[in-house]
RNA sequence: GCCACCGUAGCUCAGUCGGCAGAGCAGCCGCCUCGUAAGCGGCAGGUCGCGGGUUCGAGUCCCGCCGGUGGCUCCA
């Protein structure tokens, strides 16, 4: 773990936060004490002798020298035989790879805390026992743990659920609407719409076109896509109509491909054809999976289909990295990482070494076209084919999956889809499924933390309030309001009875980019004071002046 | 879904041993007319998540459910 450890339990009754303290204390003991750790290195024989009362170690045991894995199954590096060793401080011995530290004196004792408790599979498999989780952090210096646990505090402020209810832009209503189903409110709804228009724009010069289908869809279809054998799940439970049984829409490949072939034969000439489009899936995800906006009921994708030949995979998932990355710089988000996710070991991955093999290589070789770092990771391909993944950190290290493009191999086929190829025969078209940010939902919860609240000017659903000295400047500041309004720009006026001092707070604490102070000068002059969210003041200036700033800085983004 | 914890006013939280439900902010009304991060006074606001049980008496104790938080598993 990045800033601490976990030591899993299992333990005869539940663990309180009041037993952490007693755990702290006793390591305290133990830290005064002195231990020097010893390595020892143990026979298989030894080791099932001393772990006897252990099941849990007996078969980690087993494993490193059955698979001649680590403790956490993973192999070992090449030539390395598998080793048994043990540490023991005092009386506890305990399987150990190391290394440790030389003496348990060697900790402060003030720079640890026991964090907070958690449930976990055996081995992370959730058909395992679960055993109690312990997670703590340590530091050098208990300077460095409250810095630590400061900068938790200061995360947390920054959270999008915290976030999203202080400035107005969504809520959730788990008892009334449902969980995981978020309203947004009309500042949260301009948010929204801008991403979408910003992404429409983007996708539209790159010779996407837009299309629409609804969110019901009839079982049958999913039965013949294949998702009610692997994705039933995740859908909501079917609604019936007479002999009809309906669904709700979970995802929307299965609704483009219908129209691609409704839309009559296709000619190669025709391809690629990129299909996209903005819709709300709804998805049943279990309920302690839920959480923000970062995962959903009823996600917003900015989903699109290309259809296209074998031999256009490569230019077409260029184009889709170039997408997403001209989106991703808009909003100043460099904080991901990409994974090539490709076919482990294993009978879920469709069985055709040569259509792997190709799309594997086309990917690898746009990815290095984009110029974009990658890693690989095996077993995280789709079962119909490979994919990039763009990943993203939320405020808490909490990673989420955000852009995605994947190449199918075989949905076209179940789903009957056909080109004529040059040769006047039918060929069954390669499709590749992609978002951009992902889901409207958790790319804005994302942004939320990324910017803590203050988004850039062109995103910012108030990008500036008028604030009249005394009631008898709110007249002027009505006029400028309409005035900005007509170039484009979103204003409030802040009309009310109290005192400047407080809508400044008030439009500093909600991140409007720009606080228009307006008193008798600036009714005398036509002007407005300019001040920033930044605190800094840029003093009075015409409106024709502002305006050519504000437009500079949603030109630059900031 | 699983483990642990939590649920009191719109928000943040207090409420002792089981004995008359509280504060700040937000809201509403009034006063103040003010130059760059909270002016002053007043009023209103509650099925203590829901249901059951124990008790003379439950926000407080017990059981079930709903919802949330942190993890685990799964995922855009």
């Amino acid at each position: 773990m990045k800033h601490g450890f976990y030591y899993d339990f299992e333990l005869p009754r539940p663990i309180t936060e009041e037993d952490l303290k007693d755990i702290e204390a006793r390591m305290r003991e133990i830290i005064a004490e002195d231990h020097p750790f010893v390595r020892r290195v143990i026979t298989p024989e030894e080791a099932r002798e001393l772990f006897k009362d252990q099941p849990y170690k007996l078969e980690l045991i087993e494993d490193i020298l059955k698979r001649g894995t680590d403790e956490y199954g993973n192999p070992l590096p090449p030539g390395q035989q598998p080793v048994l060793t043990t540490y023991r401080h005092g009386p506890f011995e305990d399987l150990c790879r190391g290394p440790h530290v030389e003496r348990t004196g060697q900790l402060n004792p003030k720079a640890f805390k026991l964090m907070n408790i958690a449930g976990a599979y055996w081995r992370g498999d959730e058909k395992n026992p679960m055993l109690t989780r312990i997670y703590g952090t340590a530091w050098r210096t208990p300077k460095e743990l409250r810095q630590y646990l400061n900068w938790l505090e200061e995360a947390k402020k920054r959270d999008h659920r915290r976030l999203g209810r202080e400035l107005g832009l969504f809520y959730f209503a788990p008892e009334e609407i449902g969980p995981g189903i978020p309203l947004f409110a009309p500042k949260g709804e301009i948010v929204r719409h801008l991403m979408e228009s910003f992404v429409r724009e983007v996708q539209t010069r790159y010779g996407y076109q837009h299309v629409w289908t609804a969110h019901l869809v009839k079982q049958n279809l999913y039965r013949k896509s294949g998702h009610l054998d692997n994705y039933a799940e995740f859908m909501f439970p079917p609604m019936v109509d007479g002999e009809d049984v309906y669904r709700l829409k979970p995802m929307n490949c299965p609704s483009h491909m219908t129209l691609y072939k409704k839309m009559g034969v296709h000619s190669y000439k025709e391809l690629p054809l990129r299909f996209a489009e903005f819709a709300t899936l709804d998805r049943y995800e279990k309920k302690g999976e839920l959480q923000g906006l970062t995962r959903v009921r009823a996600l917003t994708q900015d989903d699109a289909h290309i259809f296209c030949t074998p031999d256009q995979i490569e230019q077409e998932f260029l184009l889709a990295l170039k997408i997403i990355q001209e989106v991703l710089n808009r909003y100043r988000f460099t904080d991901y990482r990409v994974r090539l996710s490709l076919r482990g070991k294993g009978e879920k991955y469709i069985q055709d070494e040569e259509k792997w093999k190709q799309a594997e290589g086309a990917l690898r070789a746009a990815l290095k076209a984009a110029g974009l770092d990658y890693f690989e990771a095996e077993g995280e391909a789709a079962f119909y084919g490979p994919k990039a993944d763009f990943l993203a950190t939320d405020v808490l290290g909490r990673e989420w999956q955000l852009s995605t493009i994947q190449v199918d191999f075989i949905m076209p086929a179940r789903l009957g889809l056909t080109y004529i190829g040059p040769d006047g025969k039918e060929h069954t078209p390669v499709v590749l499924h992609r978002a951009v940010t992902g889901t409207t939902e958790r790319f804005l919860g994302i942004l939320i933390e990324h910017f803590a609240g203050a988004f850039p000017v062109w995103l910012a659903p108030v990008q500036a309030v008028l604030i009249p000295i005394t009631d008898r400047h709110v007249a002027y500041a009505r006029e400028v309001a309409e005035k900005l309004r007509a170039r484009g720009l979103r204003v409030e006026v802040d009309d009310g009875p109290e005192r400047m001092n407080y809508k400044i707070r008030k439009a500093q604490t909600q991140k409007v980019p720009y606080m228009l102070v307006v008193g008798d000068k600036e009714v005398a002059e036509g002007t407005v004071a300019v001040r920033l969210r930044s605190g800094e003041n840029l003093g009075p200036m015409s409106l024709e002046a502002f305006l050519q700033k504000a437009q500079e800085d949603i030109e630059a983004g900031v």
